[in-house]
Order: C-alpha cells, then sequence, then structure tokens
DNA sequence: ATTGACAGTTCAAAAATAGAACTTTAGGCC
DNA sequence: GGCCTAAAGTTCTATTTTTGAACTGTCAAT
C-alpha cells in the first residue's frame, strides 16, 4: 500500500493518516497551534531538514489544512496559516498531548499545561459522547459499517481497473 | 532529528509521535480497537509488509502499547491485545476517525458509523474541558510551560553529551 | 507424502529522509 | 560599490526506511 492508496481507502482513520501520518507533520501542525507561520520559524524550532520542511508544508497545503498567504513583496514571502480544517485537527492534537501527558513523561512532570480561558482552570481535555454527554470508552462503543462502507475485499487487492471505478462510481 | 531523539523532547505531543507517528503504527491500532489479534489478520487486512508488521509490532510492545501473549504452544504462536495503555489510545484515534468523516469522506458518506452503548445513539465524538464540560477550541486555550519543559535551547540543537546528561538529570 | 496455516526472517531494489551547500531578492553598513 | 545578513526555498549526495518477494520452521489435516 503507497500513501496515494491509502487517502482512497474506505476508512476515516486511513484517509487522516494519509494527511497526518508522518514523522514531521503533526510537529508542523504543533507549531502551527503556537502561532508559528513562516518558514524559518518552523526549520529552526522543529531541526527538520529544509528540504522536508518544504515538501511537508506543500502537503498540508494541497490537503487544505494551511494556507499559504503572501506577507511582501519582493522577494515574495509567505506564511503558512491554519485554516479551518487545520483548526479543527485540534482535538487530535490535544488528546495526543494529553495522552503523552499521561504515559510519556519523566519524573520532571508535563511540559506543557493548558488553560481553558472559558473557566481559568488548568485543564486536561477529556472525549465525551455527542448525543448523552458521558466519557466515552472503546468498550462503550458499537461499530457499524455506514454508507461509504467498501462493499467487497479490502482496496489494497482490488486490481487498479477495479480501485478506479470504484472511486468513479461514487 | 532522529526517531529515538524524538521520544526525548521535552514535548508530550512528540514523544507520541514516537510511538504512533508512522504510516503504519495507527492502522495496526485501528484493527486492535476492531478486535484483530493476530499476525496474519493485521497483515491481510492492511496489506502491510510482513517485515514491516513484525517491526512494528515489536516497537508497539515495546513501548507498552501492545503486549504478546501466547496463545498456543508448539509451534509457539503469539496474539497482540492492547494493554491499558493502548487502550488510552482511543481518544487519539476516534478524534482522527472523527477529523476524516467530516474533512475526508466522498460523496458515499461516512464508512462508519458508532454507537455509544450507554445511551444507545449514533454519536460523534466532542473533546471537552474537564473543569467545566465546555467543548474545546484552539482559541480558547492559553498554553504555559510546565516542571518537564525545557530549560534553555530546542533538543536537536544539544550536543549528545548535554542530551545524555540532560536525561540522567531528570 | 503433500498441502496449507501461521508467524515470522532474509535479501535486493526502490523510495524517503538527512545533511549540507547553493540560489534569489533585498535591506543595512562602511 | 562591496560585503553581510535574512528569508524561503532548491539541489545534491549519502544514509535509512520501506517495499516486494521469497524463504524457514513447526504442526495439523488429507
Amino acid at each position: 500500500m503507497k500513501w496515494d492508496t491509502l487517502e482512497e481507502e474506505p476508512c476515516s482513520l486511513a484517509r487522516t493518516v494519509a494527511v497526518i501520518g508522518d514523522r514531521w507533520s503533526l510537529l508542523v501542525l504543533r507549531e502551527c497551534f503556537l502561532r508559528k507561520r513562516r518558514f524559518e520559524a518552523f526549520q529552526s524550532s522543529l531541526g527538520i531538514t529544509r528540504h522536508l520542511l518544504a515538501e511537508r508544508l506543500k502537503k498540508l497545503v494541497r490537503f487544505g489544512v494551511l494556507r499559504r498567504i503572501p506577507y511582501q513583496e519582493s522577494p515574495k514571502r509567505y506564511e503558512y496559516i491554519l485554516t479551518q480544517k487545520g483548526l479543527d485537527l485540534y482535538p487530535i492534537i490535544m488528546s495526543i498531548v494529553h495522552w503523552g501527558n499521561i504515559h510519556m513523561v519523566d519524573s520532571r512532570g508535563r511540559p506543557m499545561l493548558h488553560q481553558h480561558k472559558a473557566c481559568g482552570k488548568m485543564f486536561d481535555p477529556v472525549m465525551v459522547c455527542s448525543e448523552c454527554g458521558e466519557p466515552l470508552t472503546a468498550k462503550a462503543v458499537h461499530v457499524h459499517p455506514g454508507p461509504g462502507a467498501r462493499q467487497t475485499s479490502p482496496a489494497h487487492a482490488m486490481a487498479d481497473g477495479a480501485k478506479a471505478k470504484a472511486k468513479t462510481g461514487a
């Protein structure tokens, strides 16, 4: 399975992994949420190679997660800012940070704390059910195929022709 | 920056990315949450190469996300099941799936639907503040350095000696 | 005796990433 | 004018990962 087949899988997780499932994209997005906007800022705070940073920024722009905005003419210079689609990644980022806070901290404690402006308190994110508001656990959830579920065999087993047809037929 | 320096960064996001931030780990974990447990099951439903699957399973076991349990003797056969640490990844998985549901579906609609056993309804996950219960957005959150924050320069700029010392000194 | 299932391991070829130098446009300093 | 710096890339080679395919070892069934 290649990167591009990943985004065509009939699975919302696989499609999202096509966007953020690599070494760097989530780190770049962390910087975005910390208000970094420029190439040099990303590069120096992450230590990513310039080559790969350029690649990743292009990818995130292509997926509509970042927007490239010129902030000066000649020489043309751009900043990268989160679109709404990008801002919507916030729960993913926060749940990742939270898991790290619980399971990956050393004896010094958390590298970062979060304060909710609305209530003023330091908080942790909690994932709840949109319908009843109760916290969610894996065991309390039933999974059902939805309208976009795959019909037959796994996508990675399909011939190219069949795959193209499956896409067109949407 | 290499994979192993990633998990030593003073950042809960970076450390978690060291565990799940690659092409395959999240897909393998998806299968785990769908009750798959065996090598062949992972391999055939993901289309991952056997070599890399073995690698990834080893990594997830090493990080304590999966446990390797023998289910038969001679020939020794193992299954891989989620530990509590692994089960705690559920909010990450669900927020990733949710983002894909909102931003990456085609006209056919969602590949999967989720039903909350507790209330019986189809739901979406919502991330709320642990203190006041209100939904969270990036703009409503203030970030503060915590006790485990880095003191001086970025980790990727440290010499190896300094880095080793920083770890020992924890 | 042969086949098939399972859980890997091994190896060469292809792709991605790292690391470093180089490019382009412009402003500031002497 | 000549030299330095800054920003945002691009280009190049070397290294590391990943792929794809075949192979191994143990047992059960035919």
